[in-house]
DNA sequence: TTGCTATCTTGACACTGTCAAGATTAGAGG
DNA sequence: CCTCTAATCTTGACAGTGTCAAGATAGCAA
């Protein structure tokens, strides 16, 4: 599908792109270098063209996923920009989303696979432009009178300490089935959030 | 240390004991049965008399984890009992303690390196014991004031939740400089958790 | 003492990450 | 158009891994 050539033009890309698959289809667990290889269909050692490591394309699969999480919140942002009570909700639902639907892709995002997240610049960039998105979201809130003012990277912290921490917790069977039993998802993040249902 | 005999007695023990200081000296991506296996003297097959599994052996130690923290916070309810506000924090801050200490053992036990926790009863067992505990601290500074009335249980996810990702992403280094810096990590956590100082 | 059973060892297999050496080819300079 | 260089990819090898089957060992019950 996405091959050019024989010489095979954008091979980097298309080991992404076939590291994701295999993420989504058979968790990190069942992730090796040679299988996303024969993936895209080069041979065992070629990705060390492209990746000096196994965690070089690692890094490359969790940038990706980040970006992707910054768009989708992006998209929240503007479409409620000027709701502030229900962009904290759905930014949080966003966020919440993402990892029930990419699962494996979040666990690697966020599961210390990575050892030394300095070597990687470009994943730093990547989660430092999500982190002040989150910022800049809560400050339209704090504007907006639905959270107190104060320090908006604090609270962005605290709120996102608290939704990574209880999906993280959700994903991982942590939480007690006498807390989520007979509440839908998002009343159940809401009511973690300690978020007071509005008008919708 | 811990050998007793030729057949050498206690092999399931040491072999648990070898993989945490494996763990901790080396970390997660550095664990290897075969390593284990040399670190207690045994031949490389040995721990498939007692583990089924490489996952059988890390759900053995992740319950190991679960044991230490939740003895570590019972000394904590031990020690604050009767002065619940000092009791929140200083639980939030034990727990803070065994990630910052035992990193990669934390890591473990929440890096869902698990699959099926399902098969690991002992696992499950020692997790829901320690959420209960935590339902139990709540409830203590709920009759004690210093928490608003109100399901406990969803009370406890919620101060969980904040803790763990918080810690979570802090080991991750996701956590931006500009909110820890000039803050030492005790009222970093405490500005977090939203608790006002007091006395002590 | 005898024999059963849990425990441990040995040897093998397929699979993994990684590297060195060589083949291929795209594209720049003539 | 041809040539040459550097990027890209392949092949082959190596040590290390999880796992299993077969056999050795030894504690313990009879």
């Amino acid at each position: 599908m996405t091959e050019t050539t024989y010489h095979h033009g954008d091979l980097k890309n298309a080991l992404i792109q076939a590291g994701m698959e295999i993420l989504a289809e058979e968790g990190l667990g069942r992730l090796s270098l040679r299988k996303v290889a024969k993936q895209a269909g080069v041979s065992h050692a070629a990705p060390y063209s492209h990746f000096k490591d196994k965690q070089a394309l690692i890094a490359a699969i969790s940038t990706e996923g980040f970006k992707r999480l910054y768009s989708q919140i992006q998209a929240i942002f503007e479409q409620y920009q000027d709701k502030p009570d229900t962009l904290l909700v759905e930014t949080a639902w966003a966020y919440f989303q993402f990892a029930l639907n990419e699962t494996d892709c979040f666990k690697l995002m966020f599961s210390s696979t990575l050892e030394k997240e300095k070597d990687y610049p470009d994943f730093v960039a990547a989660s430092k432009k999500t982190f002040s998105q989150l910022v800049e979201i809560v400050k339209v809130c704090q504007t907006g009178g639905v959270l107190e003012e104060g320090a908006a990277d604090l609270a962005a912290v605290r709120l996102w300490s608290t939704v990574h921490g209880f999906i993280s917790l959700l994903l991982e069977g942590q939480i007690s089935s006498t807390v989520t039993d007979g509440r839908d998802l998002k009343t159940l993040l809401m009511d973690v959030l300690d978020i007071r249902k509005n008008q919708n």
